[in-house]
DNA sequence: CACCCCTAAGTTGTCTGACAACATTCGAAT
DNA sequence: ATTCGAATGTTGTCAGACAACTTAGGGGTG
């Protein structure tokens, strides 16, 4: 492993220099606990300075793969993998690539991820709603259903709907994760609730699977909730004209489980307020 | 804003300027893209010397919540929000917080996560497992059948195997997830393959349960498939005496579908090559 | 007046050197 | 043999300087 210069042509040398460290320290096969070289060589490894060493090795720090002790060294972390997960591999790598335009086919692998973890969450949240948790559900569908009449934006409220029933499944985890999905990409909500969105019923579409979903939830049927949950992931590809090849196998899934345990629970949310 | 002296005595004097600066961002209401001072300000503001507001602010951009442009200055990310997701919230926080036992409750959470993802991807792999994804499910699958015949440890195929279905969705995304949260607590699998766990009987129920999943996935069974998932997790939970309370309900789920759609496509897999 | 190039100032990225805080080690005194 | 302490090495922090880059503004040209 020679100088670095030359070989990557990339800015930032700093990230260039921990993605090599790191890949050393796989290479080496250094176990948790396992003593990395000092500052000083490293510096003189990679022909760097010791502020580059320094910021590199904050970033693997901050990856969670190396945890330094003033005075003694850096070390591997306990949990040497992976600590942290993030969507779409290709972003967030470097620095700023807000650019890097994310494919349809990445979004379409997203939406799935969602699909499993919110089709889940919402059987979980049907056996286990509290009634405040429904009262959270209903506060932002009315919320949505003002904005619905006025022709505002509502992904806020959209958004704190999925996060109300991630949170229904009185599973932290799960509401943690649902947060952060729903935070990664609250621009996929946009084409929903702006001018379009309004104009095209994609808007109302939505609404009316937020209503099914709600109602299973209510009801305390885990099947129609999961029902309900896979229609809307469904109709939100739909609507952002994603590859529906993919969703076919799972609406016929979900057509197993006719959402015909619709109650009154909820009355005057569907005319707002 | 005055000094940073005194009031925090921690050490690492950087992540105190991170946490600040953090703060002050999201307290002056900074949306994404605005521009943050110049480092040469904040070393004024905070008291501290450039490298600190460096590291601090390198802190920040790995968290993702910043992003710099050399020349031109840091600014708020896009997505100001989380852009990476961890489990555990109370651990990784500081550094090397190994000590800090996770609870029952907290395992049992995660394992409820795992059970939505995993779930799910098997439902999906076996819609869309092609031949060489059933190769290598087998493959994991004949190695823990040798190690459970010698009695040594295959926790590692037992990882390999599951995010082998999750490569059978053929959406990376869940691959990289279900690699994730196999790589975070890989703890959890050693009571099956320890030796108590082969004593027990753990290591062949475990073992009996994955060649139920596979079979339904090679026969190309979503809902046994899924039912077959749900079984495994369940008796993971099980197995490690966790509070089974909360999964009576999801097995009465799994229940529906009798796993009967059973065929012969692997054989020799049972006894071991 | 509109447009383009080019200079100048400002900002981040990197380098160098030094000192402080802390950890480890090894020798000396008990 | 044990304990204490100094020496040494490492990371954390500070200070100043230059390089690479961006941006804004001025001057020239059409």
């Amino acid at each position: 492993m020679g100088a670095v210069k030359g070989s990557e042509r990339g800015p930032r040398l700093s990230v260039v220099v921990a993605g090599q460290l790191e890949a050393w320290i796989s290479e080496q096969g250094l176990k948790a606990g396992a003593q990395l070289p000092t500052e000083k060589v490293l510096c003189e490894r990679f022909g760097v300075s010791r502020a580059v060493i320094r910021e590199a090795i904050s970033r693997l720090k901050a990856d969670g793969c190396v945890m330094t002790r003033q005075g003694s060294g850096a070390y591997v972390a306990a949990r040497p993998g992976q600590v942290t997960f993030r969507l779409v591999r290709g972003a967030a790598n470097g620095e700023g690539t807000e650019d890097s335009a994310i494919s349809d086919r990445e979004i379409s692998d997203i939406f799935e991820l969602r699909y499993l973890v919110e089709a889940g969450a919402a059987e979980l949240a049907a056996l286990r709603r509290s009634p405040q948790e429904l009262e959270r559900m209903r506060a932002a569908l009315e919320r949505m259903a003002v904005a619905l009449q006025t022709g505002t934006d509502a992904h806020t409220d959209d958004d704190a709907f999925h996060v109300a029933v991630a949170a229904a499944t009185h599973n932290p985890q799960i509401e943690r994760f649902q947060a952060f999905m729903g935070q990664q990409f609250s621009d996929s909500r946009a084409p929903t609730w702006n001018e379009a969105g309004h104009r095209s019923g994609h808007a109302r579409d939505s609404q009316a699977e937020h209503v099914r979903i709600f109602e299973a939830i209510a009801a305390g049927d885990a099947a129609a909730a999961r029902a309900a949950a896979t229609a809307h992931l469904a109709g939100a590809v739909r609507r952002l004209g994603l590859d529906e090849r993919r969703w076919g196998a799972l609406d016929a899934m979900k057509r197993e489980h006719a959402p015909d345990a619709r109650n009154e629970v909820l009355h005057g949310v569907e005319e707002g307020r």
